[in-house]
DNA sequence: CGGCGCCTACCGGATACCGGGTATGCGGAA
DNA sequence: TTCCGCATACCCGGTATCCGGTAGGCGCCG
């Protein structure tokens, strides 16, 4: 029985080359390929395949998301990442949002195949060099600061990050200048950081906002 | 007269998959692949490949001072630049290092194909998406902001984005508080910006900072 | 019902930042 | 020799930030 498979990246060289390597192994099919998350979940909803290579990062947003939702609508649908980053966070959020396996694309083809063959036989897999943050998050180290924000807390330092300041924030958001001063004291406090520069790379690397102008 | 082709990648999946599919153009012949940009420097002077398709985020380092290597060391060896980036900045940057072509990882695999060929006819290729940037610097669009700073700004400029105050920045430095005060008052005058979260993003979109810890 | 967390708002003091200006010495180029 | 740009250093005033604290209202949960 031949494996249905979809592949979501938005770097078309790579989907043409990757496309024609899977479809050349015997028990593969590929049915579909997607440049975005929203082009990725119309192809799932059209094609039914029985698995999903997701890039995570996509142009129309993080591949995370269209993890979940297509997780969600198809339950017989599974996914596997395949990112050019495997941060700690990013592993872990895919793996929340329903991802049944994780390969770097700093991996070798083999490593692809023997995971799509993998997560088709029901089984979980992580390529070597994210097991470690799994196994980590399992044994409970420190959840993200970022999770520990409110949501006051996050739409402050996003528009701190963006160059704002109190007072121009308390503004926009119908506040007092104490009241945008105590949040942000707060979550400075939270996040361990002293100074307008740390909170920027804090929420760049959260992708609060980015360095783009 | 088959074109021989070595590959400079840090994924090894697209290493493996492109490498495949180049080898089966009748004029095409991969003799190596490499990983890093010292790798790649190995496998030219091992191999003296006719053309190297460059890939410009390294782990290693950048792949411009690679191709400006390979460029300085073998006139007969060309190089196209295949990157996931293209902002205009990297792209002047790998021509001016001598690089021949450029496509995009965002590009098809048929127009890579095409870059390939054209190059070793001798051509210049630009994908569709960059040959702007190109026209745009030829034509004399404003210089970077960057190249206008002087070595000094651009330290203090760094400092700042890593969250350090002018005293700490003065202290590092064994200059005063007040010279320190006035190179980022001027750097801020040249680029046009009002805070050190503008300075942080600044920063780190032209390289001088990340956003990691 | 009580406790807790979040959101809101306020106070004070010290430091840093922002933006304006000035000045001198040095080295390189015309 | 002169001019210019860079690096260095200083002054001033106003605003913002950082860090400490306090307090009340609201909603949710046990």
């Amino acid at each position: 029985m031949t494996v249905r498979i979809v592949i979501v990246d938005d770097h078309a060289l790579l989907r043409e080359v990757l496309r024609k390597m899977l479809d050349r192994e015997p028990d593969f099919e590929v049915v579909g390929a997607a440049g975005s998350g929203r082009e990725a979940l119309e192809l799932v909803e059209a094609q039914h395949p029985d698995l999903v290579v997701m890039d995570l990062m996509l142009g129309d947003g993080n591949g995370v998301d269209t993890t979940r939702e297509i997780v969600r609508r198809r339950r017989g649908t599974k996914v596997i990442a395949l990112s050019a980053y495997s941060q700690r966070r990013l592993v872990l959020a895919v793996l929340e949002a329903g991802a049944a396996g994780f390969v770097r694309k700093a991996d070798s083809y083999s490593e692809l195949r023997e995971a799509v063959r993998a997560v088709q036989a029901g089984q979980k897999y992580l390529c070597a060099g994210v097991t470690g943050s799994v196994v980590d998050a399992h044994v409970g180290a420190p959840d993200s600061a970022f999770a520990k924000l409110t949501t006051r807390q996050r739409l402050v330092l996003s528009e701190i990050a963006r160059g704002r300041s109190s007072g121009e924030i308390a503004r926009e958001l119908h506040l007092s200048p104490h009241t945008v001063e105590t949040h942000r004291r707060n979550l400075m406090r939270k996040l361990g950081l002293h100074s307008v520069a740390d909170l920027t790379r804090y929420a760049i690397r959260e992708g609060l906002t980015t360095a783009e102008e």
